[in-house]
RNA sequence: GGGAGCAUAGCUCAGCUGGUUCAGAGCAUCUGCCUUACAAGCAGAGGGUCGGGGGUUCGAAUCCCUCUGCUCCCACCA
C-alpha cells in the first residue's frame, strides 16, 4: 500500500543517477536535430547555492527540458567563474586561519595554495546543482581559468591591443594604504563619518589683502592643489574671473577656472581642485589640463612634493595643518559635518583615491553593434523595459579598466623594462623578440611581466564562444569547430539584471567582434530573491535560507515551483517558505492521483455515456491548456505557464474529471475510459515535467509498463491539437484532441456552476451526504440536451435526482440559481419563504440595476454612434439577457 | 543630482493596441465536512472607488498632466 504523502527523498536521486547514467543530458551536435543551447551563467567558483542561483537555474533547466522533449538537440553547458576578488578573498582569509600572510608568499607559492583550495572547494554549487535536477551536459563543464580558456583569455588581450583598443591609461584608484594594495570598488565599503569642513582663505594674487574662501574636509591635501575652480554663472566671483590664487603655507600660485560642475549652493561656491587626490578632481584636471601633484606615499604619508609636513600621516597632518593655517589667519572657520567615507573591507583604513597606471579597452566602438542589435530586437531583453536602461548605458559608455591589482586571475601579457617601456606578449620569449625589434637599442633585455591580472568579467565575456571552441581567438578568420558552428548562437540566456552591463553586454559586444554574431537570441532577466519583507537575501541578515537543506525538508520539485510560482521576468522574487510548500502540496496532489488511478480495478465493460461525456470534456480542457501553455513559454511567462498546469492539474484534472469517472467503491471503471484517463495523466505529467522532474519521473515510470531505458525527459512533448487515440468508436466526427466548440464549452461550464449551486444549498441546508437532493432544471431545447447528457455526472458529483420541470414548479420550497439557459431548482431541506424571497429580491434589484446602466448607454446616441457596431451589439445582447433574467426572477417571485 | 520603473483583494501578482477575459488568479481568511486518492485534503463563501487629484473620450485600471509613496541603476558635491 503506498503511502498517503509523497516522499521526494525516496525517489531524487535514484532518478538523477538514472539520467546521468543513460547519458540524456549529454549533447552532440546533430544535423537533424534543431540546436537548443543555453550556456549558464557561470556561479563564483568559490559560490554556495543560494536562493538566487536556485530560481535562475530553475528557470534554465525548466526551458531546456521543455526543448529536449520537443525534440530538439538540448545542450546546457555549466561551468564556473574564476572570480579573482572573491576567490582571491577566501583564499587569503583562509591562509590567514592559518597564520600564513599573503603579502610573505612569493606569487607562485600564493597561486599554489589558490589552485588547491580551487581543486578542494571549488565546483561544490555544481553539485548542489544536480540536487536541484539541473540537467547540464556535465561533461561540458568549463571553468574560466582552463588552460585553453587562458590562452583564449590572452590571445583577446593581445588582439585587441594589436587592434588599438586596449591602452594604457591613468586611473583613480581605491588605495588602501595599511594594506597598501589597490582594491576594486565591491571591497570598499561606505560609510558616514562625522567631520571637519574646514574653510580656508587663500589669497588672491596680485593683493595683499584679498581672498578667496574654499571649504574641504581635507585641509592636508591643500599642498596638492593646482587650482581653485568656480562656476561660470556665479555672479559672486564675477571679479575673480582668469585671476590667480597663492596657496597658503607654500605660496604656489595656481589659476582660478571655471566649471559647471562647481555646485554654487555648497560650502563657499569656490572648489579646491587637487588632481592627484580626489576622482572628480583628476577628471576636471584633464578637462583643464591641470597638473597632478601626487604628495602623498603609499602609506598616507606626506612626501617631499608636500613640501611641509613631509613624513606625516595624513590624519596628524590633517590635525597639525588646521593649527597652523589657523595661527597664520587662513582659517575662516569650521563647521561640522557628516560626510560619507570610504573604508576598506579587508584592513578597515580609509580608502584613498590614488592615481595610478592601468589597462583600458576604449570602448565606442565596439560596442556600436551592441546597442544596435538589442533596440532593434535583433537579440531581445525579457523583460523589454531593460532596453530603456541599456541603451542608456551603453550611449554612455566609459573606457574599461581591465587590470586589477591581483594575483588570481589571467595575468596580463605586459613586459617592462626598467624604464617602463613596454610591449605585450603571449610568452616570455616572444616579449623579448618583440621588445628586441621595438627597441634595437636597448642595452640588455631584462623584462618583467605586469604582476596585475584581467579583470574578471574580461574572460566571461567570451563565454558563449569560449565553451564550445578556444581557438577562434587566436586566428580571427577560423571558422570555429562543430560544437560552435551548432550551437552558437545560442537561444537563451537567464541572468540577473544586475549584470546585465557587467556581463550580457559585454558578451554581445564580444560575439560580434569574434563571431560578427550575436551570441544569444534571448535574455530572460530573472528578479532578485528577496524575503518576505522586501529585503534582499543576505548572509549578513541571515535571512536567506539554507537552499539544501529546504530541498532535503520539501523535495527539490517543491523548491522549484516555489521560486516559480510568483516571479515574472524583471520582477524580483519575494521569496516565503509558503511558496515552496505550497508546491510540496501540488506534488503531493499529484502523488494521489496517481494513488487513485493505480488503485482502479479495470474491467472489460462497456463504457458509460457519462465517461465518454466526462472525456471528453477533459480532452477539451487539456487542448486548451497546452495551447495557453505554449503562449506562456512563447513569452516566456514561465510562472504563468506553471500556474496554467497548476489549476489544469488540480482543478479540472483532480476536483473534476477524476471525480466524474471515478466508480463506484468496490466496482472497476471500464478498461477504454482507464486507458484513456491514464493517457491524459501522461500527458499532464510530461508538460509537467520540466518543471518537476523528479515526480513526474517516478509516476510516469509506474503508470505504464516501460521499455528499459526509457525517460519522460526523453518522451515526446504534448502538444495541443492531437489527439491521444480514438475513444469507444464514437464521435468521429468530434475527434479527440481538439477543444470543445466554444458555445458548448460555455454550457458545460453552466452545468459545472449547477453542480456547484446544489452542492450551495445542500451545504446550507446542512444536508449529510446519505441525502439525496431533488433538483428540477429548466432549459431551453439545446441546454436542455446537454444537461441530458451530463445527467448522471450531476447527479453523482451533487448527490442528487434531476428531472426537468416545464417551468410549472408547484411550490416555494426550491432555491432557485438562473445561470445562462438553464434554470435550476433545487429542494430545500428546511423551507424559509422569507430568506428565499429576500435572496430572489436581492437578485432582481442587482439585475434591474444593471439592466438600468445598459439602456442608459444604449440610450446615449453618441455611443451608439462612434461605437464600433460589435460593442453596441454586445450591449443590446446585455440587454435582453438582463430582461430575460427579470422576467424569470419576477415570475419565480410569484410563485412564493 | 541624472536615468528608469512601480503603486490593482490581507499577501504576491495578471490584466496586450482604451469597449465580454474587465475588475481576475494563486495564496491567505471565513463556514461546513475525518465522503473508501489526498486534512499537505474536500465542498462552499466573503473580500478591491484599480495610490490621491485633474484632464482627453460616447467610454479609462488601461492614454496625458500633476501630487504622494516606494524601488532600482548611474554619478556621488568638496
Amino acid at each position: 500500500m503506498l503511502s498517503t504523502k509523497y516522499d521526494p527523498a525516496r525517489v531524487e536521486d535514484k532518478w538523477y543517477s538514472y539520467w546521468m547514467e543513460r547519458g540524456f543530458f549529454h549533447s552532440e551536435p546533430n544535423p537533424d536535430k534543431e540546436p537548443y543551447c543555453i550556456v549558464i551563467p557561470p556561479p563564483n567558483v568559490t559560490g554556495v547555492l543560494h536562493m538566487g542561483h536556485m530560481l535562475n537555474n530553475t528557470i534554465q533547466d525548466v526551458l531546456i527540458r521543455k526543448a529536449r522533449m520537443e525534440g530538439k538537440e538540448a545542450c546546457w553547458v555549466p561551468g564556473t567563474d574564476h572570480a579573482s576578488i572573491a576567490t582571491e578573498a577566501r583564499v587569503v582569509a583562509m591562509l590567514r586561519e592559518k597564520g600564513i600572510k599573503k603579502s610573505s608568499l612569493t606569487r607562485e607559492e600564493f597561486l599554489k595554495y589558490a589552485w588547491e583550495w580551487k581543486e578542494k572547494y571549488g565546483g561544490i554549487i555544481l553539485e548542489q546543482l544536480k540536487k536541484l535536477g539541473a540537467s547540464c551536459d556535465w561533461q561540458r563543464t568549463k571553468f574560466t581559468m582552463d588552460d585553453d580558456y587562458y590562452a583564449a583569455v590572452i590571445d583577446v588581450f593581445i588582439d585587441l591591443y594589436q587592434k588599438g583598443y586596449i591602452y594604457r591609461g591613468m586611473r583613480m584608484i581605491n588605495w588602501d594604504p595599511a594594506g597598501r594594495t589597490a582594491l576594486s570598488d565591491d571591497e570598499v565599503t561606505h560609510k558616514e563619518v562625522q567631520s571637519k569642513l574646514y574653510y580656508i582663505r587663500y589669497p588672491l594674487d596680485g593683493t595683499d589683502n584679498e581672498f578667496v574662501t574654499i571649504a574641504t574636509v581635507r585641509p592636508e591635501t591643500i599642498m596638492a592643489d593646482t587650482a581653485v575652480c568656480i562656476n561660470p554663472k556665479d555672479e559672486r566671483f564675477r571679479h575673480l574671473k582668469g585671476r590667480h590664487v597663492r596657496v597658503p603655507l607654500i605660496e604656489r600660485r595656481i589659476p582660478i577656472i571655471e566649471d559647471e560642475y562647481v555646485s554654487m549652493e555648497f560650502g563657499t561656491g569656490c572648489l579646491k581642485v587637487t588632481p592627484a587626490h580626489d576622482a572628480n578632481d583628476y577628471e576636471l584636471g584633464l578637462k583643464h589640463n591641470l597638473e597632478v601633484i601626487d604628495i602623498l606615499n603609499e602609506d598616507a604619508t606626506l612626501n617631499e612634493k608636500a613640501e611641509i609636513l613631509v613624513g606625516e600621516d595624513r590624519f596628524e597632518a590633517r590635525k597639525k595643518i588646521a593649527r597652523i593655517l589657523e595661527d597664520k589667519g587662513y582659517l575662516a572657520k569650521v563647521e561640522d559635518y557628516v560626510s560619507n567615507v570610504g573604508f576598506s573591507e579587508r584592513t578597515d583604513a580609509v580608502i584613498e583615491p590614488r592615481l595610478s597606471l592601468q589597462w583600458f579597452v576604449r570602448m565606442k566602438e565596439l560596442t556600436r553593434p551592441a546597442l544596435e542589435n538589442v533596440m532593434n530586437d535583433n537579440i531581445r531583453l525579457i523583460p523589454a523595459k531593460f532596453k530603456n536602461t541599456y541603451s542608456h548605458w551603453m550611449e554612455n559608455v566609459r573606457d574599461w579598466c581591465i587590470s586589477r591589482q591581483l594575483w588570481w586571475g589571467h595575468r596580463i601579457p605586459a613586459w617592462y623594462d626598467k624604464e617602463g617601456r613596454y610591449v605585450v606578449a603571449r610568452t616570455e620569449q616572444e616579449a623579448i623578440k618583440e621588445y628586441k625589434h621595438q627597441f634595437p637599442d636597448a642595452a640588455n633585455v631584462e623584462l618583467t611581466q605586469d604582476p596585475d591580472v584581467l579583470d574578471t568579467w574580461f574572460s566571461s565575456w567570451l563565454w558563449p564562444i569560449a565553451v564550445f571552441d578556444t581557438t577562434v581567438f587566436r586566428n580571427p578568420g577560423s571558422k570555429g569547430n562543430r560544437d560552435l558552428n551548432y550551437y552558437y548562437p545560442t537561444n537563451d540566456l537567464v541572468t540577473a539584471p544586475e549584470i546585465l552591463f557587467f556581463w550580457v553586454a559585454r558578451m554581445i559586444i564580444a560575439g560580434y567582434e569574434y563571431r560578427g554574431e550575436k551570441p544569444f537570441h534571448n535574455v530572460y532577466l530573472t528578479g532578485i530573491v528577496r524575503d518576505h519583507l522586501g529585503r534582499k537575501m543576505s548572509k549578513s541578515l541571515g535571512n536567506s535560507p539554507d537552499a539544501l537543506e529546504l530541498i532535503a525538508r520539501y523535495g527539490a520539485d517543491a523548491v522549484r515551483t516555489g521560486m516559480l510560482f510568483s516571479s515574472p521576468a524583471g520582477n524580483d522574487l519575494l521569496y516565503d517558505e509558503k511558496l515552496v510548500e505550497q508546491g510540496r502540496n501540488f506534488a503531493n496532489k499529484i502523488w494521489n492521483a496517481f494513488r487513485l488511478v493505480k488503485g482502479w480495478q479495470v474491467a472489460d465493460i462497456d463504457t458509460p455515456e457519462t465517461n465518454i461525456v466526462a472525456t471528453e470534456w477533459f480532452e477539451s480542457r487539456l487542448n486548451t491548456a497546452l495551447v495557453a501553455l505554449e503562449d506562456h513559454f512563447a513569452k516566456f511567462r514561465v510562472s504563468d505557464a506553471l500556474m496554467t498546469l497548476y489549476k489544469l492539474i488540480w482543478e479540472d484534472f483532480c476536483s473534476w474529471y477524476l471525480e466524474m469517472i471515478k466508480p463506484e467503491y468496490g466496482k472497476p471503471i471500464d478498461a477504454a475510459t482507464h486507458a484513456h484517463a491514464t493517457a491524459f495523466f501522461e500527458s499532464v505529467l510530461k508538460a509537467l515535467h520540466p518543471f518537476m522532474p523528479f515526480i513526474t519521473e517516478e509516476l510516469w515510470q509506474e503508470l505504464s509498463d516501460r521499455e528499459e531505458g526509457a525517460s519522460i525527459m526523453v518522451a515526446d512533448w504534448p502538444r495541443a491539437g492531437v489527439a491521444l487515440f480514438e475513444y469507444c468508436g464514437k464521435r468521429e466526427s468530434e475527434a479527440l484532441g481538439h477543444s470543445l466548440d466554444a458555445e458548448r464549452d460555455q454550457l458545460i461550464d453552466k452545468i459545472l456552476e449547477g453542480i456547484s449551486f446544489i452542492r450551495k444549498v445542500r451545504q446550507q441546508a446542512g444536508a449529510r451526504h446519505a441525502d439525496v437532493s431533488t433538483v428540477y432544471v429548466e432549459a431551453e431545447a439545446n441546454a436542455k440536451a446537454e444537461v441530458s447528457i451530463w445527467r448522471g455526472i450531476i447527479e453523482k458529483l451533487s448527490n442528487a435526482r434531476l428531472h426537468f420541470s416545464d417551468g410549472n414548479l408547484p411550490d416555494a420550497a426550491y432555491d432557485v440559481h438562473h445561470g445562462g439557459a438553464i434554470a435550476w431548482h433545487v429542494q430545500r431541506a428546511v423551507q424559509d419563504r422569507e430568506a428565499q424571497i429576500a435572496q430572489l429580491q436581492k437578485d432582481l434589484k442587482y439585475q434591474r440595476g444593471f439592466l438600468a446602466s445598459v439602456e442608459k448607454k444604449l440610450s446615449n446616441e453618441r455611443f451608439v454612434n462612434s461605437a464600433p457596431p460589435h460593442v453596441v451589439e454586445m450591449e443590446r445582447k446585455k440587454k435582453a439577457d438582463a430582461e430575460q433574467k427579470i422576467k424569470a426572477l419576477e415570475e419565480s417571485l410569484a410563485k412564493l
